[in-house]
RNA sequence: GGGCUUGUGGCGGAAUUGGCAGACGCGCUGGACUCAAAAUCCAGUUCUGGAAACAGAGUGUGGGUUCAACUCCCACCGAGCCCACCA
């Protein structure tokens, strides 16, 4: 008897299926399409871990099975190659970026193919190559000729340790995504993406998405829809006039003062002199103020604001108002200015209490106002002919009163801020636009694209807002396309976010050089079908690829309006932990396991685990290849599905893929007791299990269908012997999961055609319909037994039964209990 | 403060969506095989009482609906994730 030797069978069959091509899309041109995308890697100079392999082991899992089942599948993957990491690496080595990306690259595609990912290598891509940015850049020019790319000189959010502005999506809690410092304002001319120009639509395709709820919400509360009014305010004395966003029209009449934001560009002019020195100390104190430190503890925080001097008519009353400047109004939201109606909002509640303004309740509420602003619904008080109303029919009475005296109109504001497209970086997409002093902003003509990102001596940014490529005259120093004149190219280079918000086209058609895919590939794969991943990228890269897609749509590249079908979100994969007295973290290799007990190898300790994200710094990374190098492949895939439901959170535990390296060798040792001439009496089981694995399959319910793949194989286990075509059914269900061993055992048990050309099984249709079946038995709610019965019996014929069995029959007191038969599963008598 | 998710044995988790709670796996206990160990196999493993048969309790807490609740409703408590001075 030999022993399962996954690290014989492994690299046999992936070099098979790499010879045979089975990895190739295109097959069977009849056949109908399943498009499958996992969201592609950043080859990090850590490796893939096995996070990575949680969400590859499952759309690998389902392309095979729906091979099976006949469609054609395209399964492609790429790299996500520009980026911080490897410029960061260049900086500290000089090696350039290009040089460790390829490396990386090497390792996380040796990986993939270590755990038998079937994806179509023909089809790879990297957003570093010429020939791929050559797109990104295409379609960035198409942005500006149709004026969503625009230049503005505003204030954004900067990271002062990777030395490049951010997107607002990109700034978590204050701090930059990447490196965690915290994120500064800074006055630079940007590119922008006018993002905003799509909100609705981006909110309004949402509703049509098969996505989970929980990212369809995000992005919800990202785009931010606000219905409200804008109202203008006219200034006591001036010709100006403040105009406020507000989605509390209804509350007018109790408006007590006005906000302006610090940036608000009527500051200047509304301050009067005897408050100008403070105005000025006050505009420089917030404008030094990082925007973490001007949002930390929002809510709870002191408000701090100044009086302009100045006053503004309440265009419903006439009463005057004072107008302030304060931070806790931002400038780029609504129109930078607010009306505060201290009684009904808590934030004008603090300002107004801090600063001693009057409150004013025009909603009726039992109890008084004090530390408590009101929200809720009620009726309108203290607010002349329109007492007496709702809050939702004063909103519409007061907006529709003003708008007739030009006063007012109603609007719509979203949270959602254009994008912040430039980099001052250097590895990155370079922005094809060249400045001439003549003719302004004019774009590299099309022709000249891929325009090529220069070698540099020093990738270090400069930290003054341009990018390395500033300082290389030869390529800055250019001539205008269009007068010919002197000029100079745009320095900036693209985000990250770029390369990545139309990738999943470029699969379909990836070796095309004149244009981003044809037309007839892209009719033949989009949309994406299928579309797995992390919930980290719910708000930047789901958002920006929408976006992108939706104005190719528009401008007639593309057909569909939104990209990605089905989304389905992995849950994150937890390690153990350790840290040692200091609190430093412990390496892996540092430990000792001994069963539940684990210790530090240096000193002995006993040490209890943290669970926590895997990182490379915490020590707790698990990359799959020393799994692999001791229970191969096929194991840690098993162990991945079964590990817990798929889109939820897991720990990953080193002791638990002893049950999935268990089973497999089970399966092994379970080909020895096929024979060809077994009849089995009850494929029953066989059945249930076929069905149970293609459904949860579906489901992405990964772990219930292994489970069920271990009952058979324990049921089948007690048997002297297992038929040869029973045991291939098997193989079939069993090859999604551990292809590698399916395959293997598929031809010994005979097959000589891969599993790959086998049909998917069906289950047999009427098998759960038993003639016989085992019911519970309860007597007034409670279990009392169990009871065997033919499908046909009436709960009359039940109840008799029950009745004449001595364990469960002597719990019925009444002469007639009543009965409640569930068919097939229970009956309830109560005695009554 | 807002949104979403979640709470079941020593642990990861299952439960046909209102119908036998704890499937499957880990771990643990005992046994077989072995000179021994590993591997493998067999039996047991929610808690309490009991040698056992059996009885009682039991899905975060308290209430409710129902013949029947892990599942539905109300209130509360805890955990996690995302967003957050967005008017």
């Amino acid at each position: 008897m030999s022993s399962y030797r996954p690290d014989i069978i492994e690299p046999k069959w992936q070099k098979r299926w790499e010879e045979d091509k089975a990895y190739l899309a295109d097959r069977g041109k009849n056949l109908p399409k399943l498009y499958v995308l996992d969201m592609f890697p950043y080859p990090s100079g850590d490796g893939l871990h096995v996070g990575h392999s949680r969400i590859y082991t499952a759309s690998d899992l389902v392309t095979r099975a729906k091979i099976l089942q006949g469609y054609r599948v395209l399964h492609p993957t790429g790299w996500d190659a520009f980026g911080l990491p490897a410029e960061n690496y260049a900086i500290k080595t000089g090696i350039h970026p290009s040089v460790a990306t390829a490396k990386n690259i090497a390792n996380a595609k040796r990986q993939m193919q270590l755990q038998g990912f079937m994806y179509d290598w023909s089809r790879e891509i990297n957003t570093t190559d010429p020939n791929y940015y050559h797109w990104t850049q295409w379609i960035f020019l198409q942005l500006f000729k149709h004026n969503l790319a625009y230049e503005a000189d505003v204030p954004i959010n900067w990271c002062p340790s990777c030395k490049t502005g951010l997107a607002n999506e990109e700034v978590i809690g204050g701090r930059c995504d990447r490196c965690g410092s915290k994120v500064e304002k800074k006055q630079l001319s940007q590119w922008m993406l006018k993002i905003t120009a799509y909100a609705d639509r981006l909110l309004g395709g949402l509703a049509n998405l098969d996505w989970p709820v929980s990212i369809k919400k995000m992005q919800e509360n990202w785009i931010g829809k606000s219905n409200g009014a804008n109202v203008r305010f006219m200034v006591v004395g001036r010709s100006e006039e403040i105009v406020v966003f507000t989605t509390r029209p209804d509350t007018l009449f109790g408006a007590t003062y006005l906000v302006l934001a610090p940036e608000h560009p009527l500051v200047d002019l509304l301050t009067t002199k005897d408050h100008l020195t403070e105005m000025l100390v006050y505009r420089k104190s917030v404008a030094n103020k990082t925007d973490s430190e001007r949002i930390e503890g929002a809510g709870n925080k002191e408000k701090t604001g100044i009086f302009t001097g100045s006053f503004a008519v309440n265009p419903v009353n006439g009463e005057h108002l004072p107008i302030w400047v304060a931070d806790y109004v931002l400038s780029n939201y609504g129109t930078g200015a607010i009306m505060a109606v201290p009684a009904h909002d808590q934030r004008d509640l603090e300002f107004a209490k801090k600063f001693k303004l009057p409150v004013t309740k025009v909603i009726f509420s039992s109890t008084p106002i004090t530390t408590e602003a009101y929200l809720e619904d009620g009726l309108l008080i203290n607010s002349g002919r329109f007492n007496g109303l709702t809050v939702a029919e004063a909103k519409k009475a007061i907006v529709e009163d003003l708008e007739t005296r030009g006063l007012a109109e109603p609007q719509t504001v979203y949270r959602l801020r254009d994008w912040v497209f430039s980099r001052q970086r250097y590895w990155g997409e370079p922005i094809p636009l060249i400045h001439c002093p003549k003719c302004g902003i004019v774009p590299v003509p099309d022709n000249e694209l891929p325009l090529v990102l220069p070698e540099v001596e020093k990738y270090q940014p400069t930290g003054t807002g341009q990018s390395p490529l500033a300082a290389i005259a030869k390529w800055v120093n250019t001539s205008c396309p269009k007068c010919g004149g002197r000029a100079k190219r745009e320095t900036n280079t693209m985000p990250q976010w770029a390369g990545s918000s139309w990738y999943f086209l470029r699969f379909t058609d990836p070796h095309n050089n004149r244009a981003l895919a044809d037309q007839p590939s892209l009719d033949a794969w989009m949309p994406v079908d299928l579309y797995l991943g992390g919930a980290e990228h719910a708000v930047l890269h789901l958002l920006y690829a929408r976006f992108w897609q939706m104005f190719l749509y528009d401008i007639g590249v593309v057909k569909q309006e939104e990209p990605f079908k089905q989304l389905k979100s992995v849950g994150l994969i937890l390690t153990n932990t350790y840290r040692d007295q200091d609190g430093h973290y412990i390496h892996y290799d540092d430990l000792v396991l001994d069963g539940d007990t684990v210790f530090d190898k240096r000193n002995g300790h006993v040490l209890t685990a943290e669970v926590e994200k895997m990182s490379k710094s915490k020590g707790n990374s698990i990359s799959p290849d020393s799994i692999i190098t001791r229970y191969g492949s096929d194991t840690l895939r098993v162990y991945l599905m079964f590990l817990g439901p798929w889109h939820e959170m897991s720990v990953f535990d080193l002791n638990g893929i002893e049950g999935s390296f268990r089973f497999l060798k089970k399966v092994y040792f379970l080909a020895d007791k096929v024979s060809q001439d077994c009849q089995s009496s009850d494929d029953r089981l066989l059945n249930q299990t076929i069905d149970k694995v293609t459904k949860d399959i579906d489901l992405f319910q990964f772990n219930t269908a292994v489970s069920q793949l271990m009952i058979l194989v324990n049921a089948w286990q007690k048997e002297t012997a297992v038929s040869a075509d029973r045991f291939s059914v098997f193989l079939q269900l069993l090859f999604p999961f551990a292809p590698h061993l399916a395959e293997e055992l598929w031809q010994k048990i005979g097959h000589n055609e891969s599993i790959f050309a086998s049909k998917w099984p069906e289950a047999k249709i009427g098998f759960a319909d038993d003639t016989r079946a085992e019911i519970a038995v309860q007597v007034d709610s409670k279990l009392r037994g169990k009871i065997s019965v033919s499908q046909e019996m009436t709960a009359e014929q039940i109840t008799e039964l029950v009745l004449s069995d001595e364990k469960i029959g002597r719990f019925v007191t009444s002469r007639q209990p009543k009965a409640i038969y569930v068919k097939g599963h229970l009956i309830n008598l109560l005695n009554r």
